[in-house]
Parts: structure tokens; C-alpha cells; sequence
DNA sequence: ATAACAATTATACCAAGGTATAATACCACA
DNA sequence: TGTGGTATTATACCTTGGTATAATTGTTAT
């Protein structure tokens, strides 16, 4: 059941729990890295493949949820499965709420974690595509010049070359000039396509 | 803080904590409206205004998940805060997962459920504005023909005229006049508009 | 100052989108 | 058998998109 080029992480601070978990994924074929802090996960470099974080929630420094919460900060985008001794509903509200995939009570049988695990695996597979190909677009989008991107913004709303021009009080000419080396950079050949990278990049707000 | 022009459903097997929400939340200046069973809520005809359901999980028949999961079906959009008595984590995580916005345990303080309620309608709102524009969209679609329908799909997906006309066997001249009829139709003025809509009503799979 | 470079604009030209009108073909219905 | 309606097609014409070439302007670097 593993993807091929998978990685798990193990986040706890009980050490025999991190050792009992990384025998029972590897048995399974997975990758696994353990770490007794969260500090050690965001210190590792993290691989773009499909991957997944058990997660306790009571840890030193920095818990459970206060790492969920940088990840989502600095965009990691590794699906959770939080593990806790001592969990009860209001935790698990946040937690999922927060996004967490799946919230585990210790003790919880092998299968459900395995389980867990696959069903993040896919979703981490899911959001890692999405996110290259986002990425993929802004890397485009940073070759434009600052002009060439207010006209991609135009278009990408649905303006005509005249209107362009004429909101930015230029020639008709330089908006097909300029229209012209978005379509280039962007790697795009019909105004179809132009539209639909905008529409996925947001465009319209974006302006990083 | 109540948004005007909502409602609030409870759904509790339970009569006095029907009478207790109620008195609670129509205290607030919510309208609400109760019900005893799950089949109770369903046979209501619910207005398309941002609304909420309080919905306990123990109940004759058809328990709270299994109404969760009809409404799933029948694409009734109503956030639900659940409540219950004896409640736990893998309930808990079970009815996150299933998209419910909230959890309480009873007893619960009056003010956290004013907070999840008026949560609960921001997303409703937001939930409706997205149902009723792709609704627009549904209906506008449902005029074209099924050969516009299909020329609308092509245009979509970045054809160009000439290659719909070639794809279709057709000439050039049927394709310009049916690709005219969808822009009418659909009431846009510029491809990228059409292209918008496209998207947003996912054409190149919807068949209804 | 001058060479080099980028941005803007003009001119010209072609392809594609879009509309109007009318002719043709096909189908259903009285 | 006609007759009205719809879909298709042809013709003609206009607008818009898009590219190539070259002239112009402004700025930077040597």
C-alpha cells in the first residue's frame, strides 16, 4: 500500500513511542523519520513527495498545535494525523478544524493508523500536484515585467486591447506588444488557456 | 449579531432542550424553528437564506450522521453545529470529516454556541452565493441545444473554431453562428467571461 | 558624449472572431 | 402535398487579436 517515494514523519517526545512507530511503518515499507521536538521537523528538508505527519500533541516548546499552525503559516503542506494520551473533544474540533486529516486517541489499533496514513498520503499526493502546478504559474508569472503583468491582470478580466489602452493611457499597439510577450512567457497559445492559468493563480488579488 | 433573514434548525429527540435552544436563541433574535426527528427537518421546506442546523446525534430512526450524509446527498448546504451527550473523539472525527462545522459536548456554555451559530451562518452565506451563481449558470446552460452545448464544451477546453468545425464535420460558418448562440445564451459578451463560467460550472465533465 | 538597451509607437498585414442576410435542406405536422 | 420551423451553409463585411519591421524616445553604462 506505500506510494512509491513516500516519506512519514514521527513527531513525539516519548521516545519508545517514535521507535515503536518506526518499526511498524517500516515494516510496511514506508520511510520514516522520527523526532522527539518539533523544532527537529521544521529543521529537516523536506522532500516534495507524497508524505504525512504523526503528530503528538503534547510536546516540549512548541505542542502539536502551535507546529500545525506554523506549517500552515510557512505553507507546508503535509497532511497531519494527531496523536494524543490525553485528548478529548474540544482538541479534536481545533485540531480538525485546523485541518488535520485524522485525530487518533492512544491507544489506537495498527490498522487505523495504516489506514490514516493512506488516506493522507493521497490527499498529500493531491495537494503536492496542485501546488507545483501553482508554482509553476508564479514562476511564470515572475518573469513579467510590472507592466506586463497589470496587462495580464486586464486580460485576465476580461478586457478588450482598446479598453487596456485605453485605462492606461497608452497605444492600442503597445497592449498587443505587451499582450503579446505575457502569452510567450506564460508558454501559452490561445487566450483560453491564458485565462485559465489566471483563474488558478488568482490573478486578480495576486500581486506577490 | 444575528444576520437578518436567517434561521436556525434544531434537531433534538429531546423536547425540553428543543425548548431550551429555542428560548436561548430566539433570545438572540434568531428565527427558530425545532423538530423532534431527523425526518421532521427533511420534510421542511427550507428557505434559501443563511441558516444552521443544531443537530444532536442520538435520535430515533435516522441519527444525526445518517441525516448528515442525506443532506450530503441531496446537496442541502446547511452547516451543522452537532451536539450530544455522549459524545468522543472518533465521533468527533467522524463528523468533521463529514464537513460538519462545529461539535458540542452537553452541557455547553450558551455563549460557545452563539459563537459556533453565528460561524455557521457566515459560511452558509458564503455557501449560498456560491450554490445560487452556479445554479444561474445551471439554468443558463439547460437553453442551449445539445449541439451548442457541446461547441460551448470545445470553445472551453481552447478549440478554435476551425478545429471544432473539423472535429465536428462541419463548416466554419455553423460553428461561428452556434458559438454566437451560446454567448447569447449564456449572457457574456467576451470569451474570457464564457471561459469564467465554464470553469466555475465545471462544463467539460457536466452532462445534466 | 556615445553606444547599448529597453519601452513605446507607427505602419502594414494576416488570421480569427463575430454578425447579418439569404439560400438550402430537412423534418414534422396539418 | 404543402407549409412552417429549425439547422446548416454560403457570402459578405467588420472588428479584434496577433506578428513583423522599423522608427522614436529615454535611460544606463562606459
Amino acid at each position: 500500500m506505500s506510494l512509491p517515494g513516500s516519506i512519514l514523519y514521527v513527531v513525539d517526545d516519548d521516545v519508545s513511542v517514535c521507535r515503536a512507530l518506526s518499526l511498524l511503518l517500516k515494516s510496511q515499507g514506508f520511510r520514516v523519520e522520527t523526532f522527539t521536538s518539533a523544532s527537529g521537523f521544521l529543521d529537516f528538508k523536506h522532500p516534495k513527495i507524497p508524505s504525512c505527519l504523526i503528530l503528538d500533541i503534547s510536546l516540549p516548546n512548541i505542542n502539536g498545535f502551535a507546529l500545525q499552525e506554523i506549517m500552515s503559516q510557512r505553507g507546508i503542506l503535509v497532511p497531519i494525523i494527531f496523536i494524543t494520551g490525553h485528548g478529548n473533544i474540544p482538541m479534536t474540533v481545533k485540531a480538525m478544524k485546523a485541518g488535520a486529516i485524522d485525530f487518533l486517541a492512544k491507544p489506537f489499533k495498527n490498522k487505523e493508523l495504516l489506514k490514516s496514513v493512506t488516506a493522507a498520503l493521497v490527499r498529500s499526493k493531491v495537494l503536492n500536484q496542485g501546488q507545483a502546478e501553482v508554482a509553476q504559474i508564479k514562476k511564470h508569472i515572475s518573469t513579467l515585467s510590472p507592466r506586463e503583468l497589470e496587462v495580464f491582470q486586464l486580460v485576465a478580466r476580461g478586457l478588450l486591447n482598446k479598453q487596456i489602452a485605453a485605462k492606461r493611457g497608452t497605444s492600442l499597439q503597445t497592449i498587443k506588444v505587451q499582450r503579446g510577450q505575457v502569452m510567450k512567457k506564460m508558454q501559452v497559445k490561445t487566450v483560453t488557456e491564458l485565462i485559465s492559468l489566471a483563474q488558478k493563480a488568482d490573478i486578480t488579488s495576486c500581486l506577490d
